[in-house]
DNA sequence: GTAGGGTTAG
């Protein structure tokens, strides 16, 4: 409401809702309160540009319950006003209010706008409520008003978050038809719909449509999100090489765009994922020359994941160490770290230590204890840390924690007990927990559990290549051969295929990457030689080659799958052909090592003067004078 | 002169 004196004042108004936003954006809201002091003590708080101005400025300043006190006293309460605390409510955490006040403003029959409804839409989008956001989508179409290109950027991050790839797809087709009926082009905000289209069809793993509209776009044209986007795409949904390819093309691009905290993150995860020490070290070197100081925290949180992942847990320790803040996940990163390199114990230090500084403990936090339990072999202080996280925390246990009991139980042998667990689980085993059971009867030899387990993951039509392998290792291993015959059909008849092995060794300046029975690296025939040689020495030594993981193969072509031809095998042997003495071998397998390799690199590693650093699909295992750090806990 | 958006970690 404009006051009858304001056009006097007028000025000053203009003057604060000009310098109340600075507050907002600052935090500043004692600052802010004493410019609320001054305009009501010049009765320019009943300006409506004022009044909105100020609900914004507490807004911002996360002080939502001094926005609404001022809201709640303005005589006209405008729909910048509503907008303000929407969007301030889903900011902060409390959606469910953010959704209270847009139910109320449909009630008071407010013109919603096109911003009301991009705030919600992006509310649930940022919560991965993709469908509650398409749903807004569609009553905002049949209300009438026009969406623009912040919404459509707001769904079409919905569609990303959920994998919608046919809502992604109308949302596209959509956006083409406004984009037309649009006067001029704004190159601006095209390559926003652009960006938000890639990062949805990557996320989709639609990775060929994504690299098809990355390469339309006029190369001056794009920009860091753009760039990001696709790096991430394929560092997570995709080959992470690519990620990296793109991420170095980038840097050298000549119409240079500069990598954010964001892009960083992303080709880090990539090296994380292919336990890339030597690019992520050079990633690190660059962070450290630039210094990603506002957004610190999370690359420093990246790096931590990449040197854990890439076999180097203290270098994660000392990133951890050298952080001036560290949040909830910095901590769980060192820990899972610990927990995969068989560190349960240093593991749960840093909990207690983490306990101590009074941070709050939420239900990953307990994931990650429970999984470096397991990892460990600490049975009893994972069932303890299970029954008390409720008690003592206060955090539910969730099917994911149960999971992790069934994993500890099973790896331990207490097969009967995680059965018992199953049937206790306050909620529907999920299919975590029925691959859990599974690897245990694997490991532990029941074929009758075994047969359980997969009929249930049956039911949950989540059976996969992983699942068929496991099943037809467990009867090959009880000598049903009839019933690994069957397996192999039943794989056949629903083209289901093995998924290859495939391992790849660190060298000095390139990874190498071998499949089974690989033979087409140059040096393939020294590989053969060495191997055939280190065979017959540990044979010496009492190594007896475990046939019964020859087994694996399900497919015909892969008859010729000897045991000497697995991948790990042949990358080991390059790995010791071409590193200096002393120097660790790190060896990557995209699956779980295969038991009778395990053994083979333990003698092996009394005969070679390196260490063996090798990452599966499930941990590391640092193989070295004969023992390995896993200690039997696959 | 006020309100809404895209890319990252356990």
């Amino acid at each position: 409401m404009v006051s009858l004196n304001s056009f006097e004042l007028r000025p000053d108004a203009v003057s604060l809702v000009n310098v109340l936003p600075a507050c907002g954006s600052l935090g500043a809201w004692k600052r802010g309160k004493q410019l609320q002091g001054y305009a009501i003590r010049r009765c320019l708080h009943e300006d409506v540009f004022v009044g909105n101005a100020i609900v914004d400025m507490y807004a911002k300043c996360k002080r939502l319950d001094d926005a609404n006190k001022v809201f709640e006293l303005m005589e006209v309460k405008d729909v910048v006003s509503w907008n303000a605390l929407v969007t301030g409510y889903s900011q902060i955490g409390r959606f469910d209010e953010a959704l209270g006040l847009f139910e109320r403003m449909r009630e008071e029959e407010i013109d919603l706008n096109v911003v009301t409804w991009s705030a919600v839409i992006s509310g649930y989008a940022q919560r991965d409520l993709g469908y509650e956001a398409l749903n807004i989508f569609k009553g905002m179409r049949l209300s009438g008003a026009e969406p623009n290109v912040i919404t459509l950027v707001s769904v079409l991050s919905g569609c990303a978050a959920i994998g919608a790839l046919r809502q992604g797809k109308e949302t596209h087709c959509y956006a083409i038809k406004r984009m037309f009926s649009l006067e001029g082009s704004n190159t601006e905000e095209d390559l926003m719909v652009t960006n938000a289209l890639i990062d949805m069809y990557a996320k989709c793993k639609e990775m060929k449509i994504a690299h098809a509209m990355f390469d339309d776009i006029d190369r001056r044209d794009r920009n860091v999100v753009t760039w990001t986007v696709m790096i991430g795409g394929y560092a997570q949904h995709g080959d992470a090489n690519d990620a990296l390819e793109l991420f170095s093309a980038m840097l050298k691009d000549e119409y240079s765009v500069i990598p954010n905290a964001y892009t960083i993150s992303c080709a880090l995860v990539a090296c994380a994922r292919l336990s890339s020490l030597r690019i992520g070290r050079q990633i690190h070197a660059y962070v450290l020359r630039q210094g990603y100081e506002p957004t610190i925290v999370f690359v420093a949180n990246c790096l931590i994941d990449m040197y854990a992942k890439s076999g180097d847990v203290d270098a994660a320790r000392l990133v951890f160490d050298n952080m001036s803040q560290r949040n909830t996940v910095s901590w769980t990163s060192l820990m899972t770290g610990y927990g995969m390199h068989g560190r349960g114990e240093e593991a749960l230090q840093v909990f207690n230590v983490m306990r101590g500084e009074g941070l709050p403990i939420d239900g990953v936090t307990f994931l990650v204890v429970l999984y470096a339990c397991s990892h460990s072999g600490m049975v009893d202080k994972g069932m303890n840390y299970f029954n008390h996280m409720k008690g003592d925390f206060g955090v539910v246990p969730g099917a994911e924690h149960y999971a992790c009991m069934i994993d500890i139980l099973g790896r331990a042998g207490r097969l009967d007990e995680a059965m018992k667990l199953i049937e206790r689980m306050p909620m529907e085993p999920t299919s975590v927990v029925w691959v859990a059971l599974l690897s245990a009867c694997r490991v532990h030899k029941n074929v009758d559990l075994a047969e359980h387990a997969a009929a249930k993951l049956s039911e949950l039509e989540s059976e996969n290549d992983g699942t068929y392998t496991l099943l037809s290792n467990i009867y090959a291993n009880a000598k049903r051969w009839k019933d690994v015959a069957r397996i192999r059909s039943l794989m056949k008849h629903s083209g289901i295929r093995k998924r290859p092995g495939c391992s790849w060794v660190q060298g000095k300046k390139e990874t190498v990457t071998f499949f089974v029975g690989d033979r087409c690296h140059p040096m393939s025939e020294k590989i053969y030689d060495l191997l055939e040689d280190l065979i017959h020495r540990i044979k010496a030594m009492g190594y007896v080659p475990e046939t019964n993981f020859a087994l694996h193969d399900v497919d015909d072509e892969e008859k010729g799958d000897l045991l000497i031809e697995h991948s790990e095998k042949l990358a080991l042997a390059y790995g010791i052909l071409t590193s200096a003495p002393g120097v660790p071998i790190r060896i990557t397998k995209n699956l779980r090592v295969c038991g009778d390799c395990h053994t083979a690199m333990t003698y092996i590693s009394k005969i070679i003067e390196h260490e063996i650093i090798l990452r599966d699909s499930s941990r590391f295992h640092h193989i070295k004078n004969g023992s390995c750090s896993c200690r039997g806990f696959w």
